[in-house]
DNA sequence: GCGCCTATATATAAACA
DNA sequence: TTGTTTATATATAGGCG
């Protein structure tokens, strides 16, 4: 797509591979925004990196809603779904207090920094287009 | 892109619709399996439409892989109240007050301008498309 | 690491088969 | 309609500051 051709397979230089997958982060969020709103249809994505310093990028930016469309697919996807019987054999109350330490530790932090991140890697083009939307 | 450029705005025309709808499902997929390729990262996706008849789209193409990158996801991004998360750090930091204060104004803007919420869809899935993709 | 630039690779809208 | 083709719009690799 630019000055030269690439190879399809994971790029070594891990400079390169940074800066090559913040533009094509972009570039694929982009394009799933174009996708939702011209064909009036639901995206949701998550861009998870193996490195913990890097925050998972998430579309669209609403958490919840992404939560939302993801239980909407679990739901129609898995009508007897895994989870759904484990929470059925499970001990509850065990349960929910292990997923609330989960909580408390490391994944308060984690969306925020999510959020953040998101914001922060927003180029200006697309926070105009926030206020163009906005003022409409 | 194509002969003509078009407005970023969902297309009324059923027929052009559907059919760009094809075209840059299958483009976003791609870019997706690219970004993950290239950067060694995972990428999770699910394209929904509000149209029943219409299977939803997912990425990775094993369902099995998607279900275990969203599960990853929500231990990481477990539920949390944003006032409660906005408290937190500014009492431990208060030098971020300002920033987090930006933060949250952006965050409400975005979340005003959810472009696609068009609310609840009741996509059927049907994971033999991929399949199908995958043969071909 | 960011942003801008430019040349080139891709994606794709419309036409056509 | 589903698949090519084609002309044009976008995305982006590599440079530069």
């Amino acid at each position: 797509m630019g000055r030269a051709k690439i190879a399809m397979e994971p790029i070594t230089s891990d400079k390169k591979r940074k800066l090559t997958f913040n533009m094509r982060k972009q570039g694929l969020i982009k394009k799933a925004h174009d996708l939702a709103t011209l064909c009036d249809v639901d995206v949701s994505m998550i861009i998870s990196t193996n490195d913990q310093e890097t925050p998972q990028q998430i579309f669209p930016p609403d958490s919840n809603q992404l939560n939302r469309l993801i239980d909407l697919y679990k739901h129609c996807t898995n009508p007897v779904n895994q989870y759904v019987l484990l929470d059925f054999f499970m001990d509850r109350k065990n349960k929910m207090e292990e997923e609330l330490v989960k909580a408390k530790k490391k994944n308060v932090e984690a969306k925020y920094l999510s959020w953040f991140d998101f914001l922060d890697s927003l180029p200006e083009v697309r926070l105009r287009e926030f206020a163009l939307r906005l003022e409409k």
